[in-house]
DNA sequence: CCAAAACCATGTTATTAAGCACAAAGGTAC
DNA sequence: GTACCTTTGTGCTTAATAACATGGTTTTGG
């Protein structure tokens, strides 16, 4: 599947610039933000199109402008796993480039995806010029191993209903509701919601119907109303 | 449980140092190297003994010099899981400090240890002064980082057989063996070897009895020799 | 619009792993 | 040495989850 980008080396205004990428662009000097401006491309991906594939060599890193992202791995028996989901403005696809390998995880566009590049050369320059910068990765890459590590233990000790509640919860953290402030803003198949739990989809399906039952969701299709939210916390605490 | 730990400031000599810790002292500046001798503290543990607990607030980088240490979390219903060992020359205890939390794992000795503490402003100061450094430990973190997403997804989805096998293996490229090449330098209880794996400690004892009946190991207590290395690789990639 | 494909739902069965009970072996303290 | 506690080993039972089968429904692409 070859498929076509908007590949945009565009004259963006700084201003411009400094908005998509707060955390990076603020901590520059004016020197190293033309440096910057210089190596900025943006970079557009449609629903469900893959960014990257596991095995590839990282050349960029990434930022979501909008839309929504999900890094998964391909595990045994075509079993797919989703480690993280990134939303607007989380930088992602630099972990392998600083670890000096391939990627491990390939992404993929949930939803029509906006991002921002900039060659992983240029970033490593700067961080080597710019403390400040340093620094933020390093919190940065130490707030997703502390994520990583907790995610391992939810994941392999919950029970299949409370690694549900879970997601469910995690994706309201994470992307939010609409107005009705318990509509979750995504919509994901049974399939991904399955792949973000460590079940399958079969039993996806069936707990979400339960919930459903049970009355602490209301389910329409894809659209997943958060109704007791208090007792979802509850399964998803004890397990 | 209150012990008392040799604490000792002693004035090592600076090639002691060196050597120690080669990858922090090496970029260092000699003005940095003094800065960090002066606050360089050796502390010793005893087998079996707590390090650090979940929730408490980090406060020094640790440099295990010898003896073998585990990181783990307590999960739900008393089980334990065991996320990275730490073996010679390894820096660990650092993560949360950077993330700007307190530490959401343990750690405790496998075996009596000895090692040093910096304390984390220190490192900081340093990180700041020396890009080198920070690279250092961006690089640590993004590796670890790739390892923690793996371990998720073979904690997961992998077969007891297939997570005990890795288990196996992981411990031999971890601690290596012993003269005769197959027996692992590491003697874990049986229940170390059930949370490192992700399963109850009956199932580990089984499986290890299982693997032992199918001559892919000998097990005599504690020390168990890798027989057939082939015939576990395949299982624990089959999962 | 229609056909094909993907997705969702539900029931049934099979497999896997956990839980429990108990006995034997090994270590440790006194 | 003896008593006690921890660890290891085994068998059996039960619970949890995956796998499979089938039918309905929605979405997609021409």
């Amino acid at each position: 599947m070859v498929l076509e980008h908007f590949m945009v080396k565009k004259e963006l205004t700084e201003a411009e610039i400094a908005e998509s990428i707060p955390d990076l662009w603020q901590p520059l000097t004016q020197q190293q933000r033309e440096l910057l401006a210089q190596n900025f491309t943006i970079q557009k991906y449609k629903k469900n199109e893959t960014i990257y594939c596991e095995g590839e060599t990282p050349e960029n890193l990434m930022c979501l402008l909008n839309g929504k992202v999900k890094i998964y791995k391909d595990g045994v028996g075509g079993r797919s796993q989703i480690i993280r989901v990134i939303k607007d403005k989380e930088y992602f696809a630099y972990r392998a480039y600083f670890a000096e390998e391939n990627f491990v995880t390939a992404a993929a566009a949930f939803e029509p995806c906006t991002m921002c590049l900039i060659p992983m050369p240029v970033i490593v320059q700067l961080i080597m010029e710019n403390t400040e910068l340093a620094m933020f990765f390093i919190k940065q890459l130490s707030k997703d191993l502390g994520i990583s590590d907790e995610r391992t233990v939810n994941l392999t000790q919950k029970h299949i209903r409370g690694r549900l509640a879970e997601s469910l919860l995690f994706l309201k953290d994470t992307y939010g509701v609409e107005e009705d402030q318990c509509t979750l803003s995504i919509y994901l198949s049974r399939e991904d919601l399955a792949n973000l739990s460590n079940m399958t989809t079969s039993n996806a399906i069936r707990t979400l119907s339960n919930f459903a039952a049970e009355k602490l969701i209301i389910i329409d299709g894809r659209k997943i109303k958060l109704i007791d939210e208090e007792k979802l916390k509850k399964i998803s605490k004890i397990g």
